[in-house]
DNA sequence: TCAAATTTATGATATAAATCATACTTTTGT
DNA sequence: ACAAAAGTATGATTTATATCATAAATTTGA
C-alpha cells in the first residue's frame, strides 16, 4: 500500500475514550490489515471473532435479501468502528461489510475488546451513547421508508452522504457510488434511482460526475425531504 | 389505581444491573406516576428531563409524520425502559410515548440517572448491549420495509407481538391494538391492514377477536415472512 | 489494448398499495 | 343510556414504482 495511506493517524472511539495507560496494550494486541476494493471485510453468518476500526478507505455495511437484492445499512469511513454487535459468544454477523475502495483496518479480537470495555468505563459509556444515537438515526430511516417517497429519500440520502463524507474542492461529495449502491442505500431499484437522479439533475438541484454527487441547491433539496410525505 | 396493579414487582434493567448498595439511593430518587390510556408519557420535541421505567401497563413509542400519519417505533411493557436517548443536555425527544392502557411508571431525572451510570459500570455495559441489540432489530426493520411487501410485514409484526407480549389462556396475544395502530406499526394504511388481516383470517393462519390476534399456523406465518421479497 | 462484463439511461407495461368512497360496528363520554 | 366519535370492512379508482426490455456508455482484466 501507498505510504501516504499507511501514514494515516488513527482517531477512533477506542483511542479517544480509553485511558492513556491502556493505549500501549491496545497497540500490542491489534492487527493491521488491508482489504482490496470489492472484497469483504466480513460476511453475513460469519461468526463474530473481533471488531474492526477503519484507518483509511471506505466500507459499506449491507445485508443481502433473497438472491439479487441488498440493503445498505450504512457507510463507514476512517475512524469508524465496524463489526461490533453487542455482547454474547457465538454470535454471527447479521450484516456484511465490503470495501468500496482499498481500505486499511485495525482488528481487535472480541476477548481483548471486551476486556478493554471492562477496564475503561468511559469507553463503554461512549459506546452506549454511540449506539443510542445510531438507533435514533435508524428509527428515522424506518419512518422515512414507510412514509416518504423515493425522490425525498434520494434527496435525504444525498444530504446524509454529504454530512458523512464531506465535499472535495470541486464541490463533489467525497465518495463514488454506483447507481446500484445508491439504490441499495435508498431501498429501491437502480432503474428508479437512475430516473430520479436524472430528474434532480434536470431540476438543477444536483450535478453528478464520475459516480459522485454535487449539491447545487442544498436548501431546496432539504425542503424536498420535508415535503415528501406519501 | 387497583391494588393488584400497584403490587407489581419492579424488574427492569436498572434494578437488575445496578449494585445492591445503590438500590436504596434509586428508591429515594424515584417518582411514581400513572398515565391514563390514550394519554402521553412524553411527546416529540419535549425537552428530555428524565427516563421512565414501566411498572405495569403498555405504551407505544411513535413518531408523527405530517398531520395524519404516524409510525410506531416499538411497543413497551412492564420492565421496559423508555425515554432515554443518549447523553447530552437540552436534547428533545425525537419520538412520543403514549399509554395504550392505564400505565404505571417510575421516573428518574437525567442527572440522577447519569450519575447512576457513572457509579455502575455494569449497568452502562448492559445498556450498551441493549442499544446494540435494538439497533440490530431496527436495521432489520429498515430492510423489511424496503424489500418485503405488506403481507409479509404484517406476518412478521404479529410474530414480533407474540414474542414481546406472549399469549393468554385462549391463545390470544396479550395486547389490544386498533387497525390504525397496526398500520402505523407495519408502515401502511389502516385500509390495507384491514384487507390483509381479512386475508390472513380467510387463509386460517390467524384469528382475531376484541382487537387481539391469535396464531393458528405459526410456521406457515413464519414461512410467509421468509418468502416475501418484493 | 481490446473484448467481455458491468453500469447506465430510458421506454413500455404490470402491479401493489394508496386514496377515495360508503355503510356498518364499536367505543366513549356525559 | 344514548348520541357522537372512533374504528372497521370492503369496493372502485388512481398512482408510484417495480419489472421487463433494449441500447449505449463505461470499466475491467487478460
Amino acid at each position: 500500500m501507498k505510504e501516504k495511506q499507511e501514514a494515516a493517524s488513527d482517531n477512533n472511539i477506542l483511542y479517544r475514550y480509553c485511558m492513556p495507560e491502556w493505549r500501549a496494550t491496545v497497540d500490542a494486541n491489534r492487527q493491521l490489515l488491508v482489504v482490496k476494493k470489492g472484497q469483504p471485510v466480513f460476511s453475513e453468518q460469519d461468526v463474530v471473532k473481533g471488531v474492526f476500526f477503519i484507518r483509511w478507505g471506505k466500507v459499506k455495511i449491507h445485508q443481502r435479501w433473497g438472491n439479487e437484492k441488498e440493503l445498505i445499512i450504512r457507510f463507514a469511513k476512517k475512524g469508524d468502528m465496524i463489526g461490533y454487535r453487542g455482547l454474547g459468544k457465538g454470535k454471527v454477523y447479521p450484516v456484511s461489510a465490503t470495501a468500496l475502495e482499498d481500505t486499511g483496518l485495525m482488528y481487535l479480537d472480541i476477548p481483548f475488546f471486551e476486556a478493554t470495555l471492562q477496564v475503561n468505563p468511559r469507553l463503554t459509556y461512549a459506546l452506549m451513547d454511540f449506539y443510542a444515537n445510531e438507533l435514533e438515526a435508524t428509527e428515522k430511516r424506518v419512518r422515512n421508508m414507510a412514509h416518504m417517497e423515493v425522490k425525498g429519500r434520494v434527496a435525504e440520502a444525498i444530504l446524509m452522504l454529504k454530512d458523512h463524507f464531506g465535499v472535495n474542492d470541486e464541490g463533489y461529495i467525497d465518495i463514488r457510488l454506483t447507481r446500484q449502491d445508491m439504490a441499495s442505500f435508498v431501498g429501491t431499484t437502480y432503474e428508479t434511482i437512475s430516473r430520479t437522479i436524472s430528474e434532480l439533475e434536470a431540476e438543477k438541484l444536483i450535478r453528478t460526475s464520475d459516480k459522485r454527487f454535487a449539491l447545487l441547491k442544498e436548501k431546496q433539496l432539504a425542503r424536498l425531504v420535508e415535503s415528501n410525505a406519501r
